[in-house]
DNA sequence: ACCTGAACACCGTTCAAGT
DNA sequence: ACCTGAACACCGTTCAAGT
């Protein structure tokens, strides 16, 4: 069929949004498969392209630049979790976000650093932060504390995640090699006594932050109840 | 006086060490006057190189890379500061602990990126957590609960500090703006109504975070105590 | 012992050219 | 509308050569 003879699309748009998002789908699919097994560090413009077989400048077809490419990465891998577990204790619902966030970041080590850095943070972040602002309003928690208590969790979650994926910072890790090397005899006498485990227990590590921050919640409240009320009890 | 008559070194370590020293000293004070100038980013061999007046190569007869050289800035920013505030109350260590850790990344804004990625990590990272572990051992919070802690503080100082130092994500800011074009209308109804001040105060937020960890820590001794000796009360 | 210049194998991105 | 190839201005690092 000649060119000229080919019929006017009726919705343009839409086509056109199909086959970009085609595009789009198997670039960001691509990426995802390239972080996770190599790291995030692993994604160019040639590396991406040549795992798709193209071009690495095909890919400005699609994305206005790499930024725009990591963007859509995070957005599509937040997106696709849920965190709202649909629990009716407050405690349970944000031990449930931050679970899923956790093994979000775990099972793909390069996302923390996706959120934190390169400005690609995806409007799908909100959807942990609602969770989280209507568990703590349930609580009693005002709206500035549950804001600030919601970026404490996800610097914790994010950093605790990124520790574990990422390994321990060279000689950062506890190891008994490590404190007699590095620790003893430089005046840290505590941490050279330390008494840990062989092993590290991530798991039991996350829930102790969690936990310890909700008592922290908890604690907040009882306070600011009783300080703005302090004859609740009669 | 001719190169044959020169003197044999007495302590032929000592002189080439002190040699060596100077120039490692010259090359981290320019690193850090450029991270603090124009961000982490902006050390490259060849601009270092040029703040000193040398060839990107001459590096290469100091540090071994670019990360030993990162590495030695981390540990010179942190091995100037003093975590120990001499403070009776291990409250007060803390909060100090991490005031100063807080500042220290506010000054030397590349400072986060360096010790969380980077493989930078010095020794001297050290010396806030040996702080912050005696205060907690003070509090009767055991080895384990007190690192898990320590590691938790960290990464919301760290967090909190990378956050307010990059500007917020673009477009993570709850500002009036960002919750009409983005948020508006997509779910998140808690979100959409959130009530914060026009402009977020990050001092308060950080003595926030800091005393709400602080709070969960005295409610998870109290709570180990009742539990390993509910008779206590007797 | 310290420094240099050229080179290598990479980057992200622009531009002109193809279909 | 989509893709390509060549090019530009960068990287960190190696190597051989200078003093």
């Amino acid at each position: 069929m000649p060119r000229s003879q080919r019929p006017k699309r009726a919705a343009p748009g839409a086509r056109e949004r199909k086959r970009r998002d085609l595009s789009r789908g198997k670039l960001i699919a691509a990426a995802i498969e390239l972080i996770d097994a190599r790291g995030a560090a692993a994604i160019t413009m040639r590396s991406l392209g040549k795992a798709v077989g193209a071009t690495p400048m095909a890919l400005y077809n699609h994305f206005s630049s790499k930024r725009d490419i990591l963007a859509a990465v995070a957005d599509h891998v937040v997106s696709a979790a849920e965190f709202d577990g649909q629990h009716a204790d407050w405690r349970d619902q944000v031990r449930h976000c931050f679970d899923v966030l956790r093994r979000l970041c775990l099972r793909h080590p390069g996302l923390p650093g996706l959120l934190e850095q390169g400005d690609a943070a995806p409007v799908s972040v909100f959807a942990p932060m609602e969770v989280t602002l209507r568990a703590f309003r349930q609580a009693g928690l005002d709206d500035i504390d549950s804001t600030r208590t919601y970026f404490l969790l996800v610097s914790f979650t994010l950093g605790q995640a990124a520790y574990q994926t990422r390994g321990p910072i060279a000689g950062l890790e506890l190891s008994e090699q490590v404190r007699a090397d590095r620790i003893a005899g430089r005046g840290y006498a505590v941490a050279e006594r330390l008494e840990l485990p062989p092993s590290w227990d991530f798991d039991a590590s996350f829930d102790f932050g969690i936990a310890l921050v909700l008592n922290g919640v908890e604690a907040t409240v009882r306070r600011k109840a009783a300080g703005a009320d302090p004859s609740s009890g009669r």
